[in-house]
DNA sequence: CTGAAAGCGCTTACAG
DNA sequence: CTGAAAGCGCTTACAG
């Protein structure tokens, strides 16, 4: 594969590389005569020639590629992440890589730094927990980063993330004043923030609450969920469960747990309502239509990449926080 | 944002660039005192160091980016495929560029210029309808490229594909002997070669059968796919259907499909077997188990990357074209 | 209107 | 054992 370069169509217009770089490049500084404009464009057409960005990018140091760091590309709230952020970010002509860190800060270490090394204009990540020194590393050398989806405690960085502790209060709230006789939290065992507010704000909900219902906690690990939350499920609903809610701090865990409903056949929203974080098409095939909490993706995706290009034209080390807000989209799941 | 480089390193230890750059690779050929290579490794820790890969792809023709581009990253097959990949691609050293074509051969022409400008290394694709050409002027300047999933009539190209053609007759002729009144193929209206090749599978099952089973083909746009399912399953099978067997060519189809059944309230198996090409995590959150040929997506993806890491090192005009076998996970949804 | 030249940060054949 | 130098394909301030 041997690819031409200016200084073929140099060589072929007999003029300098200079020149050729000019009208390629469409500078409106230099003026260029029409008729040598017109035959560099010509002998660039028929040799077919397109430009080496890595020799720009080596010479003007701008790559023009972002990195994006997410959980897990395969999950569908990342993957419809990324592909918003991919749209987003193409409009500004920067074209995205993409890795995924499996909740392993050793991992998201080793991408940050693969990034840093393809000289990625910025990156956008999902930290992991462990991950601040990674971060504040990236922080200490002005590299432009804005988190999203999740953020760190106690790690100044520019990011977008939606109101998880409001809105979980609220919607906790509206379970509250249902009179179930017991409502279920089901969450993770976790020490990342976003996923703590949602916690958070159930139990706001529950504490301001005058009502005295039957609480429970059911937290998993970020390891087999599904068996997790079935034999949780098991020992805290029983077969036959009764006037009571449930609810999913997850789509993932929302998953899980509607599948063990389905297989023990328990009627939603007869026997158990159902309210869960985030969508998913899966959702489509439970008989009952599921009450669920959006994040407006395509929002968060717009910020994001106009955010990191902030950054990356003009540096500021206090980055602004965006916080969106999630909707509840109220379905039958509910009674 | 200022990172240091060898320069910067070589004016600390008094040494030149070379000799920075040897002992920064490991280069066996050359002898370096353990002295200064001591030494040149604790400034570059000192100063945190870390190479420019752009300018070392400027030198040696090699970015270790590859190009992938997909139908829709948020897809879960894709999204699943992307992931494998992505595993598969780091352990040989390679970076993953991922981007959406859309099914649109304009945007996956764009994709592709803009990852060769990027100088990948290599692209893995999936082919839209209409890029022929597309392919040709890469494989004519001879850019490895492999094809997955998908591949195009005329065009030769290595890739990697399944058995889609066998693999659905097999299972078609399965259902044909469990002597249904009625089958019903839920497909695309498309001219991708792999879909067309599992709805051949279907008919040549069907005419090569001595039954006389009514059959009928549904088949829908790319576009509103659960729209249109929804609309033609209900003229196709009523609302009280009995000793049927639906067949669905993809996950997205038999998602939509599995939706109208579950809010018409139609039971599977007992009124209508369900078989489906691909898996998802939504099939969990249907009453039934369902039934569905499994595609060897981790071999798939390790096989590509090593078709292209061969192709990058060594190029073959006629590179070999892989067949993987799918295989039928056999659930409660067939009868 | 156009070109010579320096330089981005590396690698590597060659010389000593 | 180590260094000077060329060169990868661009961009751009400067000179003419």
């Amino acid at each position: 594969m041997k690819r031409s370069s200016i200084k073929d169509i140099a060589k072929l217009a007999g003029v300098s590389v200079a020149t050729v770089s000019y009208v390629l490049n469409r500078k409106e500084g230099q003026r260029i005569s029409e008729e040598t404009r017109k035959k560099i464009f010509e002998i660039a057409e028929t040799i077919n020639y397109t430009p080496n960005k890595i020799a720009k990018s080596l010479k003007t140091n701008k790559t023009k590629l972002l990195g994006l760091i997410v959980a897990d590309i395969s999950n569908d709230f990342y993957s419809h992440m990324a592909r918003n952020l991919e749209d987003k970010a193409l409009k500004l002509g920067y074209t995205l890589i993409i890795g995924s860190s499996d909740e392993n800060a050793e991992k998201f270490e080793r991408l940050t730094q693969l990034f840093s090394q393809q000289q990625v204009d910025g990156m956008i990540v999902a930290p992991v927990a462990g991950s601040e020194k990674t971060l504040e590393n990236l922080i200490d050398i002005k590299y432009p980063v804005v988190t999203i989806d999740r953020y760190l405690k106690g790690v100044s960085v520019p990011g977008i993330t939606i109101d998880n502790q409001e809105i979980a209060e609220s919607t906790a709230s509206l379970l509250l004043n249902k009179n179930f006789d017991k409502m279920i939290y089901v969450g993770y065992e976790t020490d990342l923030p976003h996923l703590l507010d949602r916690q958070h704000g159930f139990e706001k909900a529950v504490s301001s609450s005058s009502k005295t219902i039957e609480i429970q906690y059911l937290l998993v690990g970020l390891e087999n969920i599904v068996q997790e939350v079935h034999s949780k499920l098991e020992s805290a609903l029983g077969k036959t469960p009764e006037n009571t809610a449930l609810y999913f701090s997850s789509n993932k865990l929302a998953v899980a747990g509607l599948s063990y409903l389905v297989k023990n056949n328990i009627k939603v929203p007869e026997q158990v309502s159902v309210l869960a974080f985030d969508e998913t098409d899966a959702y489509d095939l439970f008989p009952t239509e599921i009450t669920y909490i959006q994040q407006p993706i395509e929002e968060m995706a717009e910020e994001a990449i106009k955010l990191l290009d902030g950054q990356i034209t003009d540096y500021t080390a206090t980055g602004k926080r965006i916080t969106l807000s999630a909707k509840l989209v109220a379905k039958a799941s509910l009674k």
